[in-house]
DNA sequence: CAAAAGTGTGTACGTCTGTACATCACCGAC
DNA sequence: GTCGGTGATGTACAGACGTACACACTTTTG
């Protein structure tokens, strides 16, 4: 009977490997992603990638579960600290305004993700898990109905600074979340 | 001195690359969009690609540059159709949900745009061209801060869409609008 | 100790890629 | 007719790609 299993001689290298295959999608997109690439990057041999991964695209897909994850988190904590709808409706704007959720790289990686995802269902679900994720976190605060709106707005307005290059008005994002949840919830 | 230049033998040869650039980005993806595809798709002879595009780049901008002026039109259509406010807050739920705007497969390319533009500076600009046709087709009913906030919301609905696959509730969509636009615009 | 088993790596291979370019087909000028 | 000259194409090639796999190394087993 088989003994006790050897330990890998690196354990967190296949965690490098993923978090390199994310840096490389950032820099040149999904489509310059190459094994090469990412040893290079991660600091680990060629063979190392079909050693730990069954091909490229099992990479992808581990990259963008890792983005995920990690956007989650921020997510969640943002708005979970919130604790009256005022609160709430600052913590939303901060989601779309701020700096900690969706960093420019961030919002790339983003892009890459959703472009992928049309093509990979694996990814597609990814998308799909992030989306309810993020409507959970809203939930705590609000309707569904104000959820999927509002949710609209996060999605939707990062994308935007992230073609215009200028941070956005932070009032206004203010104001327009207050005006949404304002109707749909009921006045106070 | 030359006399009159000779007519190329099939002078829509150009533009049929171009349109089937754009169906082979929508079904692989940018990542796996090759000359040989393009031209297979397109009936085309592979020499044409090289013979009318100075590489995959322009190709890929070019067709890019179809799909952005394609939804403009419609865009455009929609928005300058309305005369009053009320059959503007319509036109932009019907840009959100209608099937017009944003069929699936413009969607899908819409992603690809996104995602390549962070990589490409042509692709980019283009991106940025799009914002502002958009925002001006609403500057006709709106002002500005109330066209940022609408196209943010023009922008992330349809992308949710695109993951969950089931239509948008046109209600909520159209309540929505009017929430921002009454608050941002001021009460009728 | 030797042997076996498992972990990890460097290299080599077949395929596919973008692109250059010699070549062809066609048309107007003479 | 012959002869450029231009639009267009099929092919060939160098390089990069994903991936398989023989081999080396380390640890456990006997």
């Amino acid at each position: 009977m088989a003994g006790r299993r050897q330990v890998a001689n690196d354990p967190d290298r296949k965690d490098r490997i993923v978090a390199a295959a994310l840096e490389v999608i950032v820099d040149h997109g999904v489509h310059k992603t190459t094994h090469r690439l990412i040893a290079e990057r991660a600091d680990v041999p060629l063979g190392s990638l079909t050693y730990y991964f069954d091909g490229l695209a099992a990479i992808l897909e581990a990259a963008f579960r890792r983005l995920s994850s990690t956007m989650s988190v921020h997510y969640r904590q943002v708005l979970s600290a919130a604790t009256t709808r005022a609160e709430a409706c600052e913590a939303v704007a901060e989601l779309i305004c701020g700096t900690g959720y969706a960093t420019p790289r961030e919002m790339t990686a983003l892009f890459e993700m959703y472009a992928y995802g049309n093509h990979d269902d694996a990814v597609r679900a990814l998308g799909r898990d992030w989306l309810l994720v993020s409507r959970e976190s809203l939930a705590v605060h609000f309707s569904e109905a104000t959820c999927r709106a509002l949710d609209a707005l996060i999605e939707g307005w990062p994308m935007h600074r992230n073609f215009e290059g200028a941070p956005l008005d932070r009032e206004l994002v203010l104001a327009t979340v207050r005006a949404v949840v304002d109707r749909l919830e009921g006045e106070e």
